[in-house]
RNA sequence: GCCCCGUUAGCUCAACUGGCAGAGCAACUGACUCUUAAUCAGUAGGUUCGGGGUUCGAUUCCCUGACGGGGCACCA
């Protein structure tokens, strides 16, 4: 940043100190916001009595005519043109106005009035710097709808959020639509009796999900710590304790790689429903779907990386094995394991029936799941948690996974309530751990204790949070509705880096 | 972690086969009391992402590093 752009805008604030203008004052009395005064505009305007209106926001564009000029101010309801006369709001006023940039905050008060063009504007009587900004914003110019020059620096937006929610009107909307998700999601849970509860971030034993973990360090406690890769044990414990219907929304880690429908901490919305079986929870997450994309777009349908997607008919519910035998003609259950292998480029060496199953069904099967789809039925050799499937036990168990353009967005078993087997389940992933499968799940002593003073049969649910936000938000980058995407800090700006790890020293 | 592409003024972008680094907007000075990508006249603004190499000469070619985007792998 060339220092004199900046050196220029102190110095105006200094010259308004000096007309006795406080640049940076502490509040101002707002009566509108910015939508408000816009509403039944011209009705406002025709009233005899329509006393005047005050609106703060940030100067996005600014026209200056010598004695008089033009000018749009946005808050966070939208933006409205001002107009300020010299001879309306006095010289002194005028004299102030014309220190102030683009970016800076004003305070407005005035009355509604149509400019010649038409345009709905306030008629400026009095203004009130509120803030003055020192830093030129980017300059985006904007005709009738049409945006030049538009502020699109990838990387740049995401790291300047603050910028890219001043100067892009479809990034806001995408937080407002995520927002909304949220909020649907929960009112949802609660009108159905569902407990809202908060579990511990940081775990000793980390399971729920086939995941790397994040590690940390407590140093009271001299013991290392995990970050959370699910909600999904802590809530269980709480359906032994009594909670017969519970959720938690909240944010989980996983320590893996950074694309668009991947973020190393991402919001879950896990939820357990005691007496009821997968089958139940089907019925329930493809109402919530339909509720939550109705409550957020208004609308049955998304419009989603170039595809038209419907929640309005039922959602499809298939077997995992018998949509790979579609698209491979493998009978997967059946078929000798040599020749599932022979159909995948390459698989691990741990990899059972099971395992192979799965691959199989992520090669051939599921980027072509665009409509709302529910896969059920998985392999037992990847679904530690689950109850076995009542019609194939020893090789499937009872749990579903949602797909929607491609991409999973939820996941859900009839839980295990069997102590006993739950136990031989956790012995089975150490056994896949040692042939060096190392996102098999950790034996988890305390949960299967618990488990063992009796869990009612449940069925549970996760759900990924962003990822429907980003569907509704029509976008198919996950970032786009993440505030603060990670990324690597940029050149120059790594000092908190090595603060951070002589602090992590003490503790190893 | 791997492969491909990108990085030029505050912003958006130019610059041919390697030959003085440019425009619009923003900024600054001045004019302008209904403009809206305001207009008009003038002024200033560059570590061409960093480092190294080839060359008489590098924004341009080569090597290397940083960051970003896309893809692959991993995963949800």
């Amino acid at each position: 940043m060339r220092p004199d752009l900046i050196q220029n805008r102190i110095d105006k604030a200094e010259r308004l100190r000096e007309m006795g203008v406080n640049p940076y004052p502490y509040r101002f009395e707002r009566t509108h916001q910015v939508s408000e005064v816009l509403a039944n505009f011209d009705e406002e305007e025709a009233k005899e009595d329509s006393s005047s209106v005050a609106v703060a926001g940030r100067i996005v564009s600014l026209r200056l005519m010598g004695k008089a000029a033009f000018a749009h101010v946005q808050d966070a309801s939208g933006k409205i043109q001002l107009y300020i006369k010299r001879d309306d709001v006095g010289t002194e006023s005028y004299k102030a106005f014309k220190l102030l940039d683009l970016g800076d905050l004003l305070g407005v008060r005035g009355t509604r009035i149509r400019t010649r063009t038409g345009e709905a504007s306030i008629a400026v009587t009095e203004l009130e710097v509120l803030s003055k900004a020192i830093r030129p914003l980017p300059v985006v110019k904007e005709k009738e709808g049409e945006v030049f020059d538009a502020w699109k620096d990838t990387g740049a937006r995401y790291r300047r959020r603050y910028l890219d929610l001043i100067l892009n009107p479809d990034s806001r909307e995408a937080f407002r639509k995520r927002s909304a998700v949220v909020r649907a999601l929960r009112d949802y849970l609660d009108e159905r009796d569902f407990v809202e509860v908060e579990t511990p971030v940081l775990q000793a034993i980390y399971g729920g999900a086939m995941a790397r973990p994040f590690e940390t360090y407590h140093n009271a406690l001299d013991m290392p710590f995990f970050m959370r890769i699910a909600l999904e044990l802590p809530l269980k414990r709480l359906l032994v304790g009594g909670f017969d219907r519970v959720y938690e929304l909240g944010r989980v880690f996983r320590n893996e790689g950074v694309d668009r429908s991947h973020n190393p901490e991402f919001t879950m919305l896990e939820f357990y429903w005691a007496y009821a079986d997968y089958h139940d929870a089907m019925d329930l997450v493809e109402d919530l779907c339909r509720t939550v994309v109705k409550t957020v777009t208004g609308g049955m349908t998304v419009e989603w990386d170039g595809k038209t997607i419907d929640f309005e008919p039922a959602f499809p519910r298939v077997r995992m094995v018998d949509l790979i035998a579609e698209k491979t003609g493998l009978d997967v259950l059946k078929d000798p394991e040599e020749k599932l292998r022979s159909k995948l480029g390459e698989a691990p060496d741990f990899a059972t029936r099971g395992h192979l199953i799965e691959e199989l069904f992520d090669q051939y099967v599921q980027g072509d799941l665009v409509q709302p789809t529910f896969v059920m039925d998985h392999p037992l050799a990847i679904s530690p948690l689950a109850k076995v499937n009542r019609h194939e036990p020893e090789l499937l168990v009872e749990r579903f996974e949602i797909f929607i353009g491609g991409i999973e967005f939820g996941n859900a078993f009839s839980e295990l309530n069997d102590p006993v087997d739950q136990r031989r389940r956790f012995e089975e992933q150490a056994a896949q751990r040692e042939r060096g499968n190392d996102e098999a799940q950790v034996l988890d002593e305390d949960y299967l204790e618990a488990m063992e003073y009796g869990m009612p049969p449940a069925a549970g649910v996760g759900l990924g949070v962003d990822r429907l936000a980003m569907l509704v938000a029509g976008t198919h980058a996950l970032r786009d509705v993440l505030l603060f995407p990670h990324m690597r800090p940029e050149e120059g700006r790594g000092a908190e880096d090595e603060v951070a790890d002589t602090d992590t020293d003490t503790g190893h």
